[in-house]
DNA sequence: GTGTTATACGAGCAAACACTCACATTGAAT
DNA sequence: ATTCAATGTGAGTGTTTGCTCGTATAACAC
């Protein structure tokens, strides 16, 4: 365990011939599946060198530490998420604030459904500490979106402090989410989770509240 | 690091004389104090034994392993929280529904700001793994309680699915108070905080919205 | 072919760390 | 004063693990 000066972060040599691309792409691939199948704990740079099929001084070719392929792995997920993100922003000027919130729940709960136990591996198990907080920053831009979709309808908006209003939303959006992925995998699946969502957040905002209609069992599933 | 077979969780030995007594506090002691000021990184039983003013030998005279420190540890941070919950379960019983929540909320509050930073080391940092999961276990009684509490009010409550309700509320408080102690610090002193959730939540369950009132700079801090 | 660079290998080093054990000290009962 | 259990000590052990480095092979340039 000599992992405590932590340095460079980027990678130590770029892969130029078909090769070692596919070096870095088993290791990544073994990455994932390691923390998918095992957890952190099990997580050592031996080991996903092992499951990629690569030795571990290849290993230590790409990656500088053992800090530099997690993040690697977190840039990748949060990418991938952002993505998702941006492709939905641009419908969401012109919707109606309740379909749009309807929207970004759909969406947060899709980001969700990408992998969700390298999800819940990433953002509960890994060790923020050492990595330059990948979180927070995707938070803040998380932020930033939706302040700006809420500025757009501020007329409909009745909460006096709209910073808190992005904030109030957010965190209740990513816990409802997050946590209902696993412990309430039924009505995430059959919509009930992302309706009673919408309902609760759009009675927030506009201060007209909607009475809950009973779900249809939809064709989810 | 032989740390992986672990087996008993309870004490080795029961402190008889003071002086063990005392020796078991300090270790208590030191242990939340090096998880506050380092972290989960820096928490190693020979630092905590260094820090409590101990030998290394007298910490395994009545903790079997480092996870028994760690489950001791949170077990009495939990204790203190539902010690407090439950003295709010007894006015609950009379309060409408406003008040309740409103109680609830503040009551949450409180158990965060019982020592913050430790309360966000032990949820956020330490690996639930192999410590036998207390989280999930207050987070089950918590269910419970709050169900009840929905039970008897039942009549107002327009929600269809109960089990439901629970969850979104639950989720819901426990993530909007535990991000805003460190993000939103202000709100949460003034009770602006407090003040949305508990609209938001009302308006949810009953399906009757209430404006947003602003809110006097009240006596917090 | 020859030289050069990129890639791959894996035994082994050095440090960290949970935990043991043989021995020392203290306290109380008789 | 003697005895014995409770308590305290800390150097040392066994293991894990991040990472290096000397060396071997493959690809490319000419």
């Amino acid at each position: 365990m000599a992992r405590h000066r932590k340095v460079s972060l980027s990678p130590r040599k770029r892969p130029e011939q078909d090769r070692s691309r596919a070096t870095v792409g088993a290791i990544l691939e073994a990455a994932a599946r390691v923390l998918v199948t095992s957890g952190y704990e099990a997580f050592t740079t031996n080991r996903v060198a092992e499951k990629a099929g690569i030795s571990i001084g290849s290993f230590y070719q790409y990656f500088p530490n053992k800090d530099a392929l997690l993040g690697e792995l977190m840039r990748r997920h949060i990418e991938e998420i952002e993505r998702g993100v941006e492709e939905m922003a641009v419908h969401a000027a012109t919707m109606p604030l309740e379909q749009l919130i309807r929207a970004a729940i759909e969406q947060n709960i899709s980001s969700h459904l990408i992998n969700p136990e390298l999800h819940r591996v990433l953002s509960e198990e890994v060790p923020m500490a050492g990595l330059t907080n990948w979180k927070a920053t995707y938070t803040r831009r998380m932020h930033e979106r939706v302040r700006t979709a809420f500025e757009l309808r501020r007329s409909e908006i009745r909460v006096p402090d709209l910073d808190l209003a992005v904030y109030m939303v957010t965190s209740a959006v990513e816990a409802v989410v997050h946590n209902g992925v696993s412990a309430r995998e039924a009505d995430v699946k059959s919509g009930a989770l992302a309706a009673e969502l919408a309902r609760m957040l759009v009675g927030y905002l506009t201060g007209k509240a909607t009475l809950p209609q009973r779900v249809e069992k939809s064709a989810a599933e």
